[in-house]
DNA sequence: TCAGTTCGCGCG
DNA sequence: AAAGCGCGCGAACTGA
C-alpha cells in the first residue's frame, strides 16, 4: 500500500484530476473527538484505485482546502465509508455533501445473518468479508496531539480495506436480492446525519413549568395512596427534613404486596393487570403516581441535560439498522417515544423566524398489509379512497357505512391492527378495551374474528399460507431480510415483514428529500417511525410542506404499487401541532 | 460493588 | 398450545 501525505492545499490540488475521475472513492476521517459541533478534522484519508492512499493533515489544509476536498467529492463516483453518518457530519460542518454514498457498516447490517458475527465494525467486516485481520488498537490514540508515523499509517489503512470491502460487499448485496434496500438505507444515511447534527430545538422553560406540575400531580397521586400506606414519617437527616413513606412504591413487590393486601387480587402490577381493578380509588392513585413518575424519570429529569452546550439543542442518536424489522432506533434522548401528551410534544418547537413542518402517513401498516397480502378488499377500499377502519366497522356490525358511529370505528380499528397481525380473541378483547376504550367481551371478540377474516379473504389466506409453510427469513417489498428463530409464531411472521415494509418507505423518503432539501435553509430534524419533522424559514413553510407531503407519497408509491399512500402534513410552531 | 436481567411503560 | 409486533430507558432486582 503507497501512502501520500499532503500538506497544504497546493499539494491536494496535483491529485485532484486523478480523484475526479476516480469510480470509487473510499473515505475516512480522524477527528479529535466524536462530536461535530465541538471537535475538529484532523485527518482525511482517501483511497481510490490507481492512487496512493492520501492522507491529508487538516491543519495544513483546512479550512482553505475545503473546496477543493468539495470538488474531489461532487464527482459521480461512489464514496465509500464506514458509518457514513459520523463522517457525513464532520463533513457537513465543511458544507461537503458527498453523494452517492456506500456504507460499509450498513451493508453490513443487511447482510447479516445468524451464524455470523452480529458486529459490523471495520475489524468484524473485514475479517468477514476479506479473511483479512485489522489491527485497531490504535484507534484509542489520541489525534489532538502531533502525529506518529504509525497513526498515518493505520489511517491510510482503514481507508484502503473500504475499497476491498465495496468490492467484496457489492456482489454479496446484488445476490442476496438486497440491492434495492441497501441504495435505500445509503440515501438514508445522509438524512440521519441531518437530522443527528441539527438536533431539534426544546423550549426549557414550558419543560421546567411542566416538571413542576408533573411534581405536585405525583404528590397529589401520593396523597390518594396515604389512605393504604400510611401517613409517611417526618425524618431527621443529614439534609433536614425528609418525608418518608418507608415502603418504596417503585418496588414491583412492595406495590404487589399493597395492592393485594386492599383485596386487588393481582399477580403483576402492570397497567393490563389492574384494568379489570381501574375503578379502585387505590388502583386510580397508583397509576396516577405511576404515569407522574415514569414522565419525571423517563423524561423530565433527564432531558434538559441532554441540550447540547453549543448548539442549545437535543441532539437524538439514531440507530438506522437497529431493530429486528429495519426500523430506526433513537436515544439520548428517545425521541420516538416523548409521550402524545400536548404538553410535552409543545416543548418542541421552531426557533425565531423558522417553522417545524411536520407529516405523517395515515394507516401506513395496514395499507403495506393490503399489498403484502394483497387482499383484494383491502386494495379495493385503499384504491377508491375509503376509510378502512369505517369500512371493518361496517362489515364486522352488519351496518351501512354511513350508519357507522365513533365507537363502531374505534373498535374496529382495534380489530384491523390487532386481527391482522394474528391476535387471539382473548388479546383481542383486552386490547381493545386498553388501548382503545372499546370495550368488547370475549364472545364478541370471538364473533368479530371470524367475521373479520370472512370478510378480509385475503388476509386469511395470507396467514393460512404462514401458517402451513413457516418462512426460515422474512423480506419486505424492497428485499429487506430477516432471519426468524426456530418456530416464529405467526405474529412474528406477520407482522415483521409490514412493519419492515412501512420502514422501508419512511427510509426511500428520508432518502429522497436528503436530496431535495441538500444545500437548501429547510432541515430534518426528527423522524418518528412514519412521521418527518422538518424545520425551515417560515417564508419557506408552505412550499416546504408541499414537498414533504409530495415526496413521502412517490416513496409509499415506488414500494406499494397497487395502495396509494396517503400523507397528512401541518405547518406549525411546536410539534403539539401537529 | 457492579454488570446483567426483568418489569413496566412511553411511542409507532 | 397459544400468540399482535418493534424499540429505549429507568428502577429494582439478581448473582457473583
Amino acid at each position: 500500500m503507497e501512502i501520500q501525505c499532503i500538506y497544504g492545499a497546493e499539494a491536494f490540488a496535483r491529485y485532484l484530476p486523478r480523484l475526479r475521475a476516480a469510480r470509487v472513492i473510499a473515505v475516512d476521517l480522524e477527528t479529535t473527538g466524536l462530536d461535530p459541533h465541538v471537535d475538529k478534522v484532523r485527518l482525511v484519508q482517501l483511497a481510490a484505485e490507481g492512487l496512493p492512499v492520501l492522507v491529508v493533515d487538516c491543519e495544513t489544509f483546512l479550512p482553505g482546502g475545503a473546496p477543493l476536498l468539495c470538488e474531489a467529492l461532487s464527482t459521480g463516483a461512489v464514496k465509500v465509508f464506514q458509518n457514513a453518518k459520523f463522517d457525513l457530519q464532520f463533513l457537513m460542518a465543511l458544507s461537503i455533501h458527498p453523494k452517492p454514498l456506500f456504507d460499509t457498516m450498513l451493508a453490513g447490517r443487511l447482510l447479516y445473518l445468524p451464524g455470523m458475527p452480529r458486529r459490523a465494525n471495520l475489524q468484524t467486516l473485514v475479517e468477514t468479508y476479506l479473511g483479512e485481520t485489522l489491527d485497531k488498537t490504535w484507534q484509542t490514540s489520541d489525534f489532538r496531539t502531533e502525529l506518529t508515523e504509525e497513526q498515518i499509517a493505520y489511517a491510510a489503512r482503514d481507508a484502503q480495506v473500504l475499497l476491498g470491502l465495496w468490492q467484496a460487499m457489492v456482489p454479496r448485496l446484488r445476490e442476496a436480492g438486497l440491492a434495492q434496500v441497501a441504495e435505500i438505507e445509503f440515501s438514508c444515511a445522509r438524512a440521519v446525519a441531518q437530522m443527528e447534527y441539527h438536533g431539534i430545538c426544546l423550549d426549557l422553560d414550558a419543560w421546567q413549568d411542566l416538571l413542576v406540575r408533573t411534581e405536585r400531580a405525583r404528590d397529589d397521586a401520593l396523597e390518594g395512596l396515604y389512605a393504604y400506606t400510611g401517613r409517611p414519617m417526618a425524618q431527621t437527616t443529614l439534609w433536614g427534613q425528609d418525608q418518608s413513606l418507608g415502603l418504596n412504591l417503585d418496588s414491583n413487590v412492595v406495590a404487589l404486596a399493597l395492592l393485594n393486601r386492599n383485596g386487588i387480587p393481582v399477580t403483576a402490577t402492570a397497567k393490563g393487570d389492574l384494568y379489570p381493578y381501574r375503578h379502585h380509588p387505590l388502583v386510580q392513585a397508583f397509576g396516577e403516581y405511576r404515569r407522574a413518575t415514569k414522565a419525571l424519570s423517563s423524561f423530565l429529569y433527564p432531558i434538559p441535560a441532554m441540550v447540547h452546550p453549543v448548539t442549545g439543542r437535543l441532539h437524538p442518536q439514531y440507530g438506522q439498522i437497529s431493530a429486528f424489522t429495519g426500523r430506526m432506533s433513537c436515544g439520548n434522548p428517545n425521541i420516538q417515544q416523548i409521550p402524545r401528551d400536548r404538553a410535552f410534544r409543545a416543548c418542541f418547537t421552531a426557533p425565531p423566524g423558522r417553522r417545524l413542518v411536520i407529516a405523517d402517513y395515515s394507516q401506513i401498516e395496514l395499507r403495506v398489509a393490503a399489498q403484502v397480502s394483497r387482499d383484494s378488499r383491502m386494495l379495493a377500499a385503499y384504491s377508491a379512497g375509503e376509510d378502512l377502519h369505517r369500512l371493518t366497522a361496517s362489515l364486522l356490525l352488519h351496518k351501512a357505512p354511513d350508519a357507522v358511529n365513533k365507537q363502531d370505528r374505534q373498535a374496529a380499528k382495534a380489530v384491523n391492527f390487532g386481527l391482522i397481525f394474528g391476535m387471539g380473541a382473548a388479546g383481542l378483547a383486552q386490547y381493545a378495551a386498553q388501548s382503545y376504550g372499546a370495550p368488547m367481551t370475549q364472545e364478541e371478540a370471538e364473533r368479530f374474528r371470524s367475521r373479520f377474516f370472512q370478510a378480509y379473504e385475503g388476509i386469511a389466506a395470507w396467514h393460512g399460507r404462514l401458517k402451513a409453510h413457516p418462512p426460515r427469513e422474512g423480506r419486505t417489498l424492497t428485499g429487506r431480510r430477516f432471519a426468524y428463530g426456530t418456530s416464529p409464531s405467526l405474529p412474528e411472521l406477520s407482522n415483521s415483514p409490514v412493519q419492515g415494509t412501512a420502514a422501508d418507505i419512511l427510509k426511500k423518503a428520508l432518502g429522497l428529500l436528503a436530496d431535495r432539501l441538500a444545500q437548501s435553509s429547510a432541515w430534518i430534524v426528527g423522524t418518528v417511525h412514519d412521521e418527518i419533522l422538518l424545520e425551515c424559514p417560515e417564508a419557506e413553510a408552505e412550499e416546504t410542506a408541499a414537498l414533504l407531503s409530495r415526496t413521502m407519497a412517490e416513496a409509499a408509491d415506488v414500494v406499494l404499487p397497487d395502495v396509494p399512500g396517503e400523507v397528512e402534513a401541518v405547518v406549525c410552531g411546536t410539534w403539539a401541532d401537529k
